[in-house]
Formats: structure tokens, C-alpha cells, sequence
DNA sequence: CAAGCCAAAAATTTATAAATTCCAAGTCAA
DNA sequence: TTGACTTGGAATTTATAAATTTTTGGCTTG
């Protein structure tokens, strides 16, 4: 999911197949597409304003990456979310990142190290919500901390995995988006990003890794809580 | 890849487009369709015979698999082979995979011990070249070493992660269809998958998973040179 | 009440049109 | 004369509109 910024515009792109594959993507991430619901391609049409050919493009695209379901002759669908998905991805990130996070330390330059720090400092300044009183999602947030954790295992030197990184943490923004609209609680984070990037910048891999499978496991727990007890 | 046998017959696609995107997927991995080939829409439909939507939603697909790059307004060209990326899926491979097979080791269960077993035995029975004195690929041999790989990492209970080794193995495999073509030497790999499931069925991970990086360090190493030095 | 058929809706595919890129020939300046 | 830059047309990709299947849901009929 790369934020295509050129000097500050955002890169128009270049083909309407791309544009809609974007905004499509990003719909079914933040779930204004709510999981399992039917996407026609008369609404589609008429929504994304675009024909068919770019549509069908963009949903074969998002059918390989999991987020939209195809039924043969049946239509599309984005995909279904259920606690053992959940619980299958947080796993399977705990364990992917983990290694990911090994070879970084590893690899560690002090370019990495240092890109780190301004990661975190910047993270650390960005308010949580944009609204001092009730909690409102502050988009810039969200952009510095994925941006620190995949500065946290981008130096593991396979980019395979670092894609596949990404899109596990896609599938699971997904839950984050419908917790966070059940629940106005918000669960602080700031003092497990200090002790994770501690724990790498003093080079002790073991230590790292396991702050952040926790940190995982407690987001996955806070979502599985707001997500099961509807408010 | 699955390939989809149901009692003794190919069940055929529902969909053209999806019939497409498996015998393309199919060319490109066995690299009929050779790497950096552009894949201009004239020629393919043409060659399987169907309109250019189908087709189209095809490529899209596997460019999410990174098996085809999309260059937008220019069209779709086989993705590009370097030992770069040999090194780096091959790298990729062996800590994913060590990962999935501690895990299959730790869930481990008298059925899935007896499938492996059985996977196994099939592999050993099958012949590796089809004509003794000349080496001839043999499909069936390839589909049983397959199986039995698929199984060792398939009961690590996490099927996003399975979905990753085997795109791995896809992208790999590629490799190793160039490989072949260019040198009749074949390994002998018997032994390997031996020592491998032996580790496995007593349980000992650390030994299975070190035999595992091993194998496929080697067969690495086997492609790097048979291309590396054209015949 | 179940099975089968018919009409409407929806997905898939083909055919047509528009936009973009590519290539080569030609022009101009150094 | 050479090299870089423009220009026109052909080729190709992308998008829209129309046609073809396939599914679905209701209705009739046994």
C-alpha cells in the first residue's frame, strides 16, 4: 500500500485500473466495505464512476491478495473476517516479523538505526487522535506507526518477505478499522514502541522480538475484545 | 498451484478467465513462456484462444504474484530472472519454511506423521527421468516431490503462511525448469528427503529444519551454476 | 409440498472505440 | 556530417458499450 507522494502531490496514476485498485483497496481496508458484503459491479460502476474492464482489474487483483473473494459466475465479495483469522494472522505476523526483525538487527548500519530513531521520535510527537476530548482517529498516526514497523524488519534484505509483511499487516488493518469503530478506547502503545526500539538499537534480538509478538498479541486481544462484545 | 483431480479427471474451470490464468501461470513457470517476454494481447489471444478481458484478468492476477509485471500503458511482460532473486527467494524460503516446520513438528499427529510417510514412499517409487539413459523430466516425479514438501510445512496451522512457501516454491520452480533445460546433470536428492523425514518422525525440529535449509541451499547453488555457465 | 420451468438479474465475454506509446523519418542546429 | 529534437502514423494498450451465458427467485404444476 505505498502513498505515491512526489513533492507533496499526490502521483495521479496512471491508469484508471491502478486508481480504482487504490481507492477499492483502501475502502475494503478501512471497512466502509464491510467484510462479506456483495460487490455488484452495477454499484461499483456507478460509485467508482468507471466501466467494467478496470473494475474486474482491480477485483481479480484484490482476489489474489485475499481481501475480495471470487465466486465463479456468482460475483464478488469482499472477504469475511472471523476471531480465528484473526488469530491466524497475528500468529503467523508474530512468527514472519519475528525472523524479519532478527535479520534486520542483524544487518543493523547506523543509517537503519538512525532512520529508526527519527521513525519513533516522529511517532511519538503525532497526537493519537485528533480530538483532544473524544477519540478521533488521526490518520497521520496511523501513517507514522506503520511506517516504523516496517522500518523495524525493512532491513532483513529479502523483499519477498518484507512484502509479505505488508500485506498480512493489510488483512489485519482490516479488524483495527472495526474495533476502533466500536470502541472508543484506546489502548496506549507509546511506552511499547520506547522499549522495542531500545531493545533493537541495544542489539538484543531475543528481547526485541519477544516485545514485539507481545505487542502484536495485546493489539490482537484488544481488537478480539471491542470486535466480540458489540457495544 | 493446486491442482484440481477430482475422481481421475481435470474438473474444468467455471470461468474462462480462470482457465486462462492456469495454463498462463502454468507457461510461465515452466518458462515456455521465458522471462522479460513481453506478453503482447494480439499474440495471447491468439495463442489460448480467448477474448482480451479473460486474459487481461489473468495477467492482473499474476501480477499480484509478482510472476508478470504490469508497465502501465505498455503492456505486460514476463517478470525477470536474476540470481539475485534466486538468492534472495532462496534465502527467503529457508527461514519461512523452518519456521512452518518447527510448527508442523510441534502439532504434530500420528496421521500427519503417516501421510508424510506415505508422501514419501510415493516419491521414492517414482522414477526421477522418464527414459533411463537420457534424463526426461518426469511430471509425476515432480508433483510427488511437491506433495511431500507441501505436507512437511502443512501442518503448521497457518494457511496464510502455506499460501506464502508456495509462492515461493512458484517463483522458484521457475528456476529450476530453466535449469533443467540447460543441463541434463541431476542431483540425487534420495538421500536428503531420507535424513529429512527421519528427523521429522523422531521429532528432533532443530536437525529437520537445518537438513530442510540445506536441501534447498543446494539446490540453489545446483541452478545457479547450470545457469550461471550456459551449456 | 416438491420439482420443474420461466423470466429477470447479474456475471462473463466479445466487439468497438478512445487514448497512449512507440518507431522512424525528417528537420534544424552545431 | 553528426547529433538531438520534433512530428506523423502505426501499433498497442486501455476503456466503453453491447451481446452472451449463467444464475437466481418466483411461479406454476404435478
Amino acid at each position: 500500500m505505498s502513498i505515491g507522494i512526489v513533492h507533496g502531490a499526490v502521483e495521479a496514476p496512471a491508469t484508471l485500473a491502478t486508481g480504482i485498485y487504490e481507492r477499492l483497496k483502501a475502502d475494503i481496508l478501512s471497512a466502509q466495505l464491510e467484510p462479506g458484503r456483495k460487490l455488484q459491479l452495477r454499484f461499483l460502476m456507478e460509485h467508482y464512476g468507471a466501466g467494467q474492464t478496470p473494475l474486474r482489474e482491480a477485483l481479480n487483483r484484490l482476489t489474489t491478495e485475499d481481501l475480495v473473494v471470487g465466486k465463479e459466475q456468482r460475483g464478488f465479495f469482499v472477504q469475511s473476517i472471523s476471531l480465528e483469522e484473526l488469530a491466524e494472522l497475528t500468529k503467523t505476523r508474530g512468527w514472519v516479523e519475528g525472523t524479519a526483525l532478527r535479520e534486520s538487527i542483524a544487518n543493523a548500519t547506523p543509517a537503519w538505526e538512525e532512520a529508526l530513531l527519527v521513525a519513533h521520535h516522529r511517532l511519538d510527537r503525532t497526537p493519537r487522535s485528533l480530538n483532544p476530548d473524544n477519540f478521533e482517529n488521526n490518520p497521520e498516526w496511523e501513517r507514522c506507526h506503520r511506517k516504523f514497523h516496517a522500518l523495524l524488519i525493512g532491513n532483513c534484505g529479502s523483499r519477498p518477505l518484507i512484502a509479505f509483511c505488508e500485506q498480512l499487516a493489510d488483512r489485519l488493518s482490516r479488524y483495527r478499522a472495526l474495533s476502533s469503530r466500536k470502541s472508543f478506547r484506546v489502548r496506549k502503545v507509546g511506552e511499547e514502541h520506547d522499549a522495542l526500539l531500545r531493545a533493537v538499537l541495544d542489539s538484543q534480538p531475543d528481547a526485541a522480538v519477544e516485545l514485539l509478538v507481545a505487542h502484536y498479541g495485546r493489539t490482537a486481544a484488544f481488537i478480539q475484545e471491542s470486535i466480540g462484545n458489540p457495544t
